[in-house]
DNA sequence: TGTACATCAGTGAACGCGCGTTCACTGATGTAC
DNA sequence: TGTACATCAGTGAACGCGCGTTCACTGATGTAC
């Protein structure tokens, strides 16, 4: 395992290309990346960059995987720093730092949660394993809540039995011993934190109508603590 | 208001533009879309399309507010149907129709909801008065179960003074007599309702995560209800 | 330590393609008298 | 009803631009003996 020269400047460049990746991603949008205009912004001609990628959609790759670690981290990072007893606030911590590194990221959190790329498919064995860190950890808070007792007691609702069957599944694969119920509410909460992120990151509540969006948000994430059964 | 076969002809020819630029979206996406290519499926040459819209953005633009007013029509009709007093079933109606809408339509969601079309904006004035359809018949719906004394009793939470004075303006805004804490419920369940959609039409639950996707949906409508307050 | 060969980063030209928009034009349709 | 003029839809060529990808190449770096 030499650790040429060669080795290190191709490490470097490859990281080069993931930064230059994202500035495009910010100002031109998934769809507009182009493969010309990274080249360009490295200073090298526009076949070089096929020394590192093998294709647009092999970057976008990148790129996702990229953000969805980028991400990952920074939840996890947030959760880590709160009490381990405390549920509640590990969820809060996990909400406001998605929110906080989708403001941050706008372009990058589009190309992860928003409209999918046309004509780009994502590879499922790269992206899966990074693209459910955020929702692995917050299923697995609540059910830290639950097994600790610390989860509220909820009347469970009865369920049909495909959706019986479906989160049976999910909860075997999350390794959890939350009701099915208790998994059901956790995806709501789960798809509802995207959807306040994404009116916001998105401006879809209208230019003028949040001063302070950030007020909104926090209502919403306490609202969601109580549906999660979060104490 | 003489009605001339010219006049025939054009709105025959604005309708047929609004129609394949549909067709467009849903194969290359809003980013992709092209005045060329809709000159090219209409049967005529390039520079002919702009006899009937000044720019791509203006075609983006009819697109948007075309697809605004179709979603918001469904969903009108869907509400309607439903009994003046049943105000919980109003709601179920208007989430499955705008679901519905979606998965038939994951292209023109993809245009109104997804993320931003880079280099476009919308322009307000056109765009702002159909966009708010489906969130003012929602709040409308709340409201009118408060005014006839159908809502769930909810202990308002303390609210700071910067969202107050958001909400108070969204009150007026929208003319209901909601308490301010019922508006803040009132947007997370529609940034939820959103974001519930967003997931199944975007794919972002995983392929083969929710064999029944619709069981979780309708799991997902149940709760919002009752966070809504609607029973 | 020195030499011969293999590996690899980057070049430059080329391929075929599509895009938005402008402009002078032709010929058909509509309107005023 | 007929004629002269104005309006308008659509043509075809052109502008300048950017894109992904391939390919034969040069020259520097790395490796085996």
């Amino acid at each position: 395992m030499a650790e040429t020269p060669r080795m290190r400047a191709r490490e470097q460049t490859l990281q080069d290309i993931t930064r230059i990746g994202r500035e495009q991603l910010a100002a031109v949008g998934a769809a507009g990346l182009s493969l010309r205009a990274v080249a360009r912004d490295l200073g090298v001609v526009s076949s070089a960059v096929y020394r590192y990628v093998a294709s647009r959609d092999e970057l976008l790759t990148l790129l996702v995987v990229d953000g969805y670690n980028e991400l990952g981290a920074e939840v996890d990072e947030a959760v880590n720093a709160v009490a381990s007893e405390d549920y509640r606030g590990q969820f809060l911590a996990l909400g406001r730092a998605l929110r906080v590194w989708a403001l941050r990221e706008p372009a990058r959190y589009g190309l992860l949660f928003g409209s999918p790329v046309p004509g780009y498919h994502a590879p499922g064995e790269e992206t899966t394993g990074p693209g459910t860190r955020v929702v692995t950890r917050l299923i697995a808070i609540i059910d830290g809540a639950y097994r600790s007792g610390a989860l509220a007691q909820q009347q469970d609702a009865e369920l049909g039995e495909p959706l019986t069957l479906d989160l049976e599944r999910v909860r075997i694969e999350m390794d959890v011993e939350l009701s099915l119920d208790a998994v059901a509410r956790g995806t709501l909460v789960w798809v509802a934190l995207f959807g306040s992120v994404n009116f916001e990151v998105f401006g879809q509540y209208g230019s003028d109508t949040f001063a302070e969006p950030v007020e909104l948000f926090e209502r919403h994430l306490t609202l969601l603590a109580e549906i999660a059964g979060l104490k």
